[in-house]
DNA sequence: CTGTATCCCATTAGATACTG
DNA sequence: CAGTATCTAATGGGATACAG
């Protein structure tokens, strides 16, 4: 948390590390997105095929978003059929060891909460 | 990433713990509120007070779904006038290491960003 | 294949007023 | 103090059609 000074009000203003970071990967698919590119660089088709419940309409937004935010590359190879790729950023790849920590903490909440659960 | 089987469509899902966490803390303030939370535990007003940007109602209705998700506790003292104090619970301190992750992680993405930005 | 554009409904979140 | 209730404006996201 460091102090910032916004020049709207000209009040003191605090700015969170956590915020900042969950605005940049907490998008509804960005943590999957960055996930799966983190094994390995990715067509959008490769992409869409692992994320089966999003439509290529948020797909895209998201991508560009973390394209914006300079996590992902995008690299578009002028063929016909169009193929593009996506990959990290050397800054995206700085994100991995927050990425492992939270897919085996969610993994483990996710089989804790599992066996916990009353079937009915 | 889990091999999972969903009722509904009998079809394999996959489960992403990274998604399952960032649903957990993925909230518009879950992520602050946490941190604050991390280094003390704090009462509603005192909360409220150090996100000076959130309503009362976002507030209340992020403590509630964190409370839910078994990740902080809120004991109310039964006094007049009321007197109520979140907490961690155990599982929400397994947190910890990513949050500080986060916000380290952001806060140096926020420096670079702002001294990167081009004064106009 | 990798998008963009448009329409539209559902959800979200702010403002405000009220309460034990 | 710590909420709840209600109304409303804004946003988000799905479905669909179209394009380079």
């Amino acid at each position: 948390m460091t102090k910032v000074n916004t020049p709207q009000d000209s009040a003191i203003e605090y700015v969170c590390g956590v915020s900042v970071t969950l605005e940049l990967i907490g998008g509804k698919w960005k943590g999957v997105i960055l996930w799966h590119l983190c094994h390995k660089t990715l067509r959008f088709s490769q992409l869409k095929r692992r994320l089966p419940r999003v439509t290529q309409k948020m797909l895209t937004q998201q991508l560009r978003e973390l394209e914006k935010d300079g996590l992902i590359n995008r690299k578009v190879y002028p063929e016909v059929p169009p193929k593009v790729e996506y990959s990290l950023t050397e800054l995206g790849r700085t994100l991995q060891p927050m990425l492992d920590g939270m897919c085996k903490w969610g993994m483990n909440y996710y089989e804790n909460d599992s066996e916990q659960e009353i079937s009915d």
